[in-house]
DNA sequence: AAATATTTTGCAACAACGTTGCATTGTATT
DNA sequence: AATACAATGCAACGTTGTTGCAAAATATTT
């Protein structure tokens, strides 16, 4: 399956730069997660801080990425599915975060399990992040 | 059931100073989770910063406390079970944060459900983070 | 294609959060 | 009570993330 850049970005009416181009194109050619930090070592000098916090926030707001949860309180981000669009995640997932390589992967293939709350209790969102060794590392 | 604060840290040979009583004490009289935020304001000027940080990341080593992943990457702190001891946590219980009220909840009879990973993956750790409303502000 | 309107970027400044080194103070041990 | 040891407060610093605003880039209109 192939993914267009451009097509996203039109897609969610984001007009075409330099650093939006780039930034996703990090995230398509990434099998894991990406986090900010990633991004600057990778972009060196090439674009601002700032403008690479904004991006981020932007592709989120538009249901491009969306953030992980993590076991070490990080920030990270992936590559949405589809499905997700404006204000509206269905990253229903669970993530895995190696202790080894430090790689984050989407287990899109396993969703989160239904739990049953206490009396009263009602849920809106269940994130699940498990820590281990990848496959690689094992 | 009673908790002794002094017996708590006399076996975890922690020498008895003024701030590890009274935020250990803290965490004792609280339902939920505590942020280092909340345990600043609450002892006012008593404590340094530095003081409160040294305290929780010495109360995590030993296991009296444990960290609570957040879907907002902010970090809270709750009381461990009895079995938790140094370089040995055993909180596997699914974590619950209010949308509304912001108190975050130890379900300790509610563990985290096993999961069938990928070939080749192998867990060490488990987090589970529902986010939703309370039985207070249902 | 050029002119105009709109968005995005880079910079600077700031705030929140967290860490480290070291002298001073407090706790435990003899 | 004297000594040894550990924890605290302070200052200084680093990292992460945010905001306002002028300059630059992109999109739209003529
Ligand atoms: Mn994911
Ligand atoms: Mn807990
Ligand atoms: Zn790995
Ligand atoms: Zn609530």
């Amino acid at each position: 399956m192939l993914y267009s850049i451009i097509e996203t970005l039109k897609k969610n009416q984001l007009s075409i730069t330099d650093s939006r181009k780039k930034i996703l194109e990090m995230f398509v050619k990434t099998k894991g997660a990406l986090a900010h930090a990633d991004i600057e070592h990778q972009s060196g000098t090439e674009f601002d801080r700032v403008t690479i916090y904004r991006t981020l926030q932007t592709f989120v707001e538009k249901g491009i990425i969306h953030t992980i949860p993590t076991a070490d309180n990080s920030v990270r981000y992936a590559l949405c599915k589809e499905e997700c669009s404006e204000g509206h995640h269905h990253d229903d997932h669970v993530h895995f975060m190696c202790d080894d390589c430090g790689t984050t992967y989407c287990l899109d293939k396993i969703s989160v399990p239904h739990l049953n709350l206490p009396n009263g209790f009602t849920a809106s969102q269940t994130d699940v992040v498990v820590s281990g060794k990848c496959g690689k590392c094992n």
